[in-house]
DNA sequence: CTGAAAGCGCTTACAG
DNA sequence: CTGAAAGCGCTTACAG
C-alpha cells in the first residue's frame, strides 16, 4: 500500500541502500543523486516504516511513560508532569508511549521486553516501587520522577521535599508564628509508600521542634466533604494555629472557597503556605504563598538524563538520585503573627 | 540479547513456525508440544519483538492519541479524556502513543505514514481541524472526540452541546428566572474554531429568546485576574441577572472562591448552573448544579468505535457524528427566582 | 499436527 | 560515491 524504500529506489534510479544512506545521512551522497532521491520521496510521499526500521536498528525512537494512580487520586495535577516529558522527548525526536495499565509490573515487562520502547520514564514513583523489578531485567535505561528507596541503580529526579518543608517552617517562624497546622497528603499515600509525604512531614516536624514551635499534622482528604472536615479539625485544634501549611492538592484547590465560607481571611486571620506549582496555582486561582514544585523542570531534566544514557558514551557517571531545590514564591498570604 | 522465537524453538525442539502458531493460536498444536513451548518461553523469558511482529503483520497494536492545546489552555480537564481512552484501549490489547507535537499535521502524517499506529484518536477537535487533512491520506481509521465541520467521513463523538444549553436554560426558566448571564469559553476558543463554544452559546440564546428571557453572554478568561473581572462585569450588568450559566472550566474552578469573596450566596442570591463532568466537580469541590459532560463515556465510546473499524467486517455503517445526551445533575445551586 | 521457506521493509558491513 | 546481499525477528501460505 504505502511506498517502500524499494519504490523510492526504483523511481530515483538508485539502489535501496543508497536511499537508506540518504535517509540516515550515514555516508556521503552526490548532490545529483541526493536530489533525485529527494524528489522521488516527495512524489511518493514516502516515510520509512517504523517497525522495519526498529527491527533493523533495534531502536524505536519511542520512550515509555508509566503512570500510576489510585482510584481516588486527585488527577488534575498529573498532566503537569506528562506534558513537559512529552515535549522534551519530541524535541529530541522521540515519541511517547503512555502506559496506564493497572498491572504495573506486567506493563513494564511487556513493553520493555518486546522492545516497544528505547527508554523508560516512571511517574508517581512510590517508596518501594514494584515497577523497579521488571525494570532491572530490562535492557533499556530508565529514569524515575520521584524517589524510591529501592531505586539504587536508577537515575531519579525529585523535589527536595525536606528542604521544602524547612523553607515553609522557616518562613513562618521568621514571621513569629509558634503554632502551625500541616495538612498532609491522604493517609493512603503514606500506606502505598509515597515518600514525598513523609519526607515533607518529618522535616516540618523536626524543624518546628528545633525552633520550639508547635505543629499538628492532619491527613488531608481528596474529596468533599472530607476536605472541609479536616480543615475544620486542623484549625479548631486546641493549639489554635496561626498558620497553615498545605501539602495536599485537593485541599489547596478547595481552600479559597473554604476560607471565604468560614469567614476566615488570609493573611489577616491565618497565614497560609502551600506546596504547589506555578501552573497549578494559575489553574486554580490560588492566592497563596507557595513552595514551587517545578514539575516542568523535573520532567524535562528526567528526559534529558534518560537521553544521555541512550546516547551512551560509557563515560557517564553512575546513576543517582537528584533533588531539585524548592523556591519560595511570596504571594502575600502570610504575615507577622504578632 | 533478548531471546528470540528461534531460541524458544530450539529449546522446545520444534520449528520456529510452530512456536509462532502457538503464540498466535492460529492453528492447533498438540498438548505435548504446546507444553514444551510454554516451558521454553518461560525459561527464556521470551516476549515477541514488537517491531518484527509489526513488520510481519502490518499491525502494531498501538493507537495514536493526539492532543492539541493553546498556551493558556486550562489543562487540568484534559486528563479526564485521556485516561478513559487509555484504559479502554488497553482492555482491548492496545497501547497508546500520546502525541503532543505542536506541529499537528506533521505529527499525524509522520506517525500514520510510518505505520506506528493502527488507528487514531483525535482530542480537542476544532471546527476546521487541520489534522483531518493528513488523516484522509492515512490508511488507518480515525475517530474524533469533539465535532469538526470538515469531519465527514470520520466517526466522531461529542456531547450534544445544543441540548446541554437548552437543558440549562429550561431548568432556570422553569424556576422563573428571566435574566441570565452566560460565561462562555475564552474568545480564542471561538477564534480557533472550538465548535462546542458556539453550539452551546447559540442554543442558549435561541432558547432564552423563545421564552422571552434576557441573556447576556461574556467571554470567560482562563487566568486571574481576568476571571474575576469577567464575573464582575457579568453580574453587575444592567439587566442584573438572577442566574448564571457557566461554560468555562477556569471560571468554574474559581467561582466558589469568587462568590464567597463578594458575599454572594448561591442559590440565595444567585442561581448557578455549570457545564462540567462529575470528576471535574469532585476535583474542584464544585457545589453547583451541572450539566454532565461525560468525558469518560465519550472517550470509551470513541475507542470502541475505532476498534470496530479496525476489526473491519465491511458491513459497518458509514462513519458519522454521534452525540451523547447531557444529563442535569441537581446539586441545589438553583432556586426559584421569586 | 508440524516444518522449510519466503517475505514484511528497513540498515549496514562488505566490495568495488 | 554506489550496489548487492545478508540480516533484524517475526508470520503465514505452502507442503506433507
Amino acid at each position: 500500500m504505502a511506498a517502500t524504500i524499494g519504490d523510492v529506489a526504483r523511481l530515483a534510479g538508485v539502489s535501496r541502500s543508497t536511499v537508506s544512506y540518504a535517509l540516515t545521512g550515514k555516508r556521503s551522497i552526490s548532490e545529483d543523486t541526493r536530489a533525485r532521491i529527494q524528489e522521488a520521496i516527495e512524489e511518493l510521499g514516502f516515510t520509512p516504516n517504523a517497525g522495519a526500521r526498529a527491527l533493523a536498528t533495534s531502536q524505536t525512537n519511542v520512550l515509555g511513560l508509566y503512570l500510576q494512580f489510585e482510584e481516588d487520586e486527585f488527577a488534575p495535577a498529573m498532566l503537569q508532569y506528562v506534558l513537559p516529558v512529552s515535549s522534551e522527548a519530541r524535541e529530541h525526536g522521540y515519541d511517547l508511549l503512555m502506559v496506564t495499565d493497572p498491572d504495573l509490573e506486567g506493563a513494564v515487562r511487556r513493553t520493555t521486553s518486546s522492545a516497544m520502547v528505547d527508554g523508560v520514564v516512571l511517574l508517581d514513583v512510590t517508596f518501594d516501587d514494584p515497577r523497579l523489578g521488571p525494570l532491572r531485567e530490562a535492557t533499556q535505561p530508565a529514569v524515575l520522577i520521584g524517589y524510591a528507596r529501592n531505586g539504587e541503580g536508577f537515575d531519579s529526579f525529585d523535589l527536595d521535599f525536606g528542604e521544602a518543608a524547612r523553607m515553609a517552617v522557616d518562613h513562618l517562624g521568621t514571621l513569629g508564628h509558634r503554632d502551625l497546622a500541616l495538612i498532609t497528603p491522604p493517609r493512603h499515600v503514606y500506606e502505598r509508600g509515597g515518600s514525598y509525604a513523609w519526607r515533607f512531614r518529618d522535616a516540618a516536624i523536626e524543624r518546628a521542634a528545633r525552633y520550639g514551635m508547635r505543629i499538628t499534622t492532619h491527613y488531608g482528604d481528596s474529596r468533599q466533604p472530607g476536605i472541609e472536615a479536616v480543615l475544620d479539625r486542623a484549625l479548631s485544634d486546641d493549639s489554635s494555629p496561626t498558620a497553615l501549611i498545605l501539602h495536599n492538592d485537593a485541599t489547596l484547590a478547595a481552600l479559597p472557597s473554604y476560607l471565604n465560607a468560614r469567614g476566615i481571611s488570609s493573611p489577616g486571620d491565618l497565614s497560609v503556605v502551600g506546596l504547589f506549582s506555578h501552573e497549578f496555582g494559575q489553574a486554580f486561582s490560588l492566592p497563596f504563598t507557595s513552595i514551587e514544585t517545578s514539575p516542568d523542570q523535573l520532567g524535562r531534566q528526567a528526559v534529558l538524563q534518560l537521553l544521555k544514557r541512550l546516547a551512551g558514551g560509557g563515560s557517564l557517571e553512575a546513576p543517582r538520585a537528584r533533588f531539585v531545590e524548592p523556591i519560595l514564591v511570596d504571594r502575600g498570604s502570610t504575615r507577622s503573627a504578632l
